[in-house]
Parts: C-alpha cells; structure tokens; sequence
DNA sequence: TATTGTTATACTCTATAACTATA
DNA sequence: TATAGTTATAGAGTATAACAATA
C-alpha cells in the first residue's frame, strides 16, 4: 500500500464530509427561512436568546462567533421584524439587553419546522437507525466546540 | 405539552447542527490548506480529478455545484502552481479537458493529511465508536447528494 | 443556432476600523 | 482610559451576464 493519499483519503475525513454537507444543509435551511424574511443567522441568533446563554450583544457575538457589528446588523433586522426588544440595563448603560418578543418566540416555532421540514428532504430514505445515530454524533460534537 | 417549537427544537435539527459544524470544520480545514496557497474549494477540484468522475469544465461544475466561472478562476490558480494541466479534446476542441499532474496528486495528499490533522482537533475526546458511527453516517448521507 | 470556456461586472456576506456614549 | 454599541468602509467569495471560439 502506498503512503501517497488520494481523494479516498480525502472522502473519508469528518472535515470534508462535514464541509460539503454543511454548505449543503445550510443552502437547503436558507430557501425555507427565506420566506419569513430571515437568513440562517438570523434564526441562531433568536435560538440563543431562547436558550439564555447571553444577553449583551457582545456575549451573543462571542456565542455565534461572529463580529459584534453582525449583531446590530442582525438585531436590527429582527428587531425591525417585531421579533426583539433592545432594552438598555439600567446598571450598565452601555449595555443593550436583546429580549425575544411573543412574535419573535413564534418565528424561532417556525425556523424549528423550516429545519425539520429540510431534514425530512435531507434524509429521505436514509435508515431511520443510521439517522438516528447521526443526529446523536452531531450533537455530541457539538457539544464539545460550544464557545466558553 | 405545547406544540411551540423553541430553540432545542432547533437545535435537534440535523440541518442546524450540519449548518453550525460544517461551518466549524471549513474554517479549521481552510487554515491548514492556507499554507498549501489552496482553499477548501481546490481541494474539492482536486479530489473530483483524481476520483476521474468528471473532465471538462462544465461537468466539473456541476459537481461541485459552482458556477462554471469559478471553475475556471481555481483552475487557472491550480494550473500556476502546477497541479493541473488543460489539453483541448482533439474531439470537440470547445473542452478544455483538465488533469492532475503530479505535483496535483502530490498537494491532493497534502490535503488529506491536512483534514486528517483537522479531524483529530475536531474530534478530540469524542469516544471512538461514536465518531466510526459519525463519519459513517455523514458518508452515507453525502452518498445520497451526489449531483448526477 | 447552441455550447464551452472566458472575461467583465455586480452582489452578498462579513470583518476591520473609526466613532459615540457611557463607565 | 477602557468598554458596549454603532457606523463607515473594505475585502473575500461567488454568481450573472456579455463575449469568443467552436460545433
């Protein structure tokens, strides 16, 4: 056998296959969000204020791993959208608070099915077994690159 | 229980956590083929030509689901480092038929080690047979998006 | 007239840097 | 002086459309 690695070695790799399937995945999210005005960005964002993790536009920027100028950008679409409130913290005044509103709860109800939605296509007729353990490794990697 | 899809909903998805992660992996990926003068897109072309499921130009494109203008921007990049060579088919001379030359094989090899290094970053501490069943799962889905 | 590759152009996304206000 | 947010600007990446050569 040959140390010399070709595309096989390539193909076989977490990084390739997560690489080409993520572009894909995310193309496939996008078309479905689209029609309710928002990008994939925009429904990160609205899942972490839901889960709480951060409040300040600067920890959101940390969380999602972008520019804090991406987070005015965002917030300010959404919360043109009705789907945020910008409350200044009243013991920090430099701080501006992003809450989700009943309007924006309801869009992150309807980016979950937009996503499952494209799961169903993604999948289809993939053994439910196999697709289980996937989705299980997924999260379980995520897990483990979740910005402290 | 209320039928209102919040962030775990979400976050369950296989579409969200491939869109996050894919996004994760492109970027570790991209930092150690930099050092090659290669993006994740050339490698990409690369392991299409040596895999030999595509020639021209416009078949090429349609693999990588590009637009046949960027595969001639990668290809004039690959072909200055000399990883790729352009004959006309003698047959229809509109084709220009592209192939990897040594040095090309050479550099693809380079890149599987590359997402090999990227892949133990990656999966560090993941437990063995969850990562087997990972990269399984992921090969067994990307099979089912081959663009024909 | 249709197709392959190329060139020219424009658009999307996002980061960096400069700026304002608060601390 | 340092930090949160904002605004202005610039760069990377890629697509679309016009063009040239060949069929």
């Amino acid at each position: 056998m040959s140390d010399v690695k070709g595309s096989a070695a390539l193909r076989a790799t977490l990084v390739f296959n997560l690489g080409t399937l993520g572009a894909l995945a995310a193309d496939r999210f996008a078309a479905r969000v689209e029609e309710l005005g928002l990008k994939p960005k925009h429904a990160g964002l609205l899942a972490a204020l839901d889960a709480g993790s951060a409040a300040s536009q600067q920890e959101l920027a940390a969380r999602l791993g972008v520019a804090p100028s991406l987070i005015v950008s965002l917030a300010d679409q959404l919360q043109a959208l009705g789907a945020v409130e910008r409350l200044r913290d009243p013991d920090d005044r430099r701080r501006q608070v992003l809450t989700l509103t009943p309007e924006g709860r309801r869009l992150l109800s309807r980016c979950a099915e937009a996503a499952e939605a494209a799961d169903a296509e993604l999948a289809a007729g993939l053994d439910p077994d196999r697709r289980a353990a996937l989705a299980e490794g997924l999260r379980a990697l995520g897990a483990r690159h979740v910005p402290h």
